[in-house]
DNA sequence: AACAATAGTTAGTTTAGACGAATTATCTCA
DNA sequence: TGAGATAATTCGTCTAAACTAACTATTGTT
């Protein structure tokens, strides 16, 4: 319910693939996040570099990626969305693999005030 | 349910915009989509001109702007998701200005297979 | 018919976000 | 420790889609 800074699509994107990523391995390095979005190492270089000057990441000491309270809070609000989605639209009859790719369209899409209200009327019906 | 050919969001948006204006008013020029989306002159005469060459949009008699049957099939599928999300959002209890708002983004993130499906789904409960 | 108002186009600029190629930096291990 | 592998960065390019400013074309009124 917080009020974020401004921020890209592209750039929830990597924010959610970063906590994903750190989610499973433990850790993330650029490289990890080029593998995981399919880009080449030089935009995610650019892409975290914005990402490092907006204080939404930061470096640990062993040079992986670190998501700062406020990039947490992004990422996690995203990726809440895209595992709703996923998860209601199959629920609701849709193929598990076109849930998951409209979920990823959708979790950009929806403010967290409307997400809150879908929330809380899904989960009572 | 037909496979349309790929459009941008943007594209989308100006296919919409010269449905509902249509709908309205009767015609569609330039200057009304520019009024309507909020865009210069000079970036609607560039995107109306894409969406002839796609043959998306053709031109009438007097100028104004048809869709082509390929362009309707586009606009009535993205005005009918909008104004589904934005009446349902309302129906939950989200305010009406972030339900319009929120729908101008759900409108382009959501498939036709689920929102068929989605459809289905919230008209029988 | 002329002229002002309205509409549309063209040209050049900007920004975001992707790319590949080339370079630099860092690891790892024999 | 030094060489090859792996990772990261820099540089220049591209595209989409917006912008402003300047220009052209069309309309419509007297």
């Amino acid at each position: 319910m917080k009020t974020h800074v401004h921020t890209s699509q592209s750039q929830d994107d990597y924010l959610e693939a970063i906590l994903k990523i750190t989610n499973e391995t433990g850790f993330c390095r650029s490289i990890d996040l080029a593998n995981h979005l399919g880009y080449a190492t030089s935009s995610v270089s650019i892409a975290v570099g914005k990402l490092l000057k907006a204080a939404l990441v930061e470096r640990g000491r062993a040079g992986e990626l670190l998501l700062t309270e406020a990039g947490r809070q992004i990422a996690e609000s995203v990726l809440e969305k895209h595992q709703f989605f996923s998860t209601w639209l199959t629920s609701i009859g849709v193929d598990p693999e076109i849930a998951e790719n409209d979920a990823c369209h959708m979790e950009h899409a929806i403010s967290d005030t409307s997400f809150d209200k879908l929330k809380a009327h899904i989960c009572q019906s």
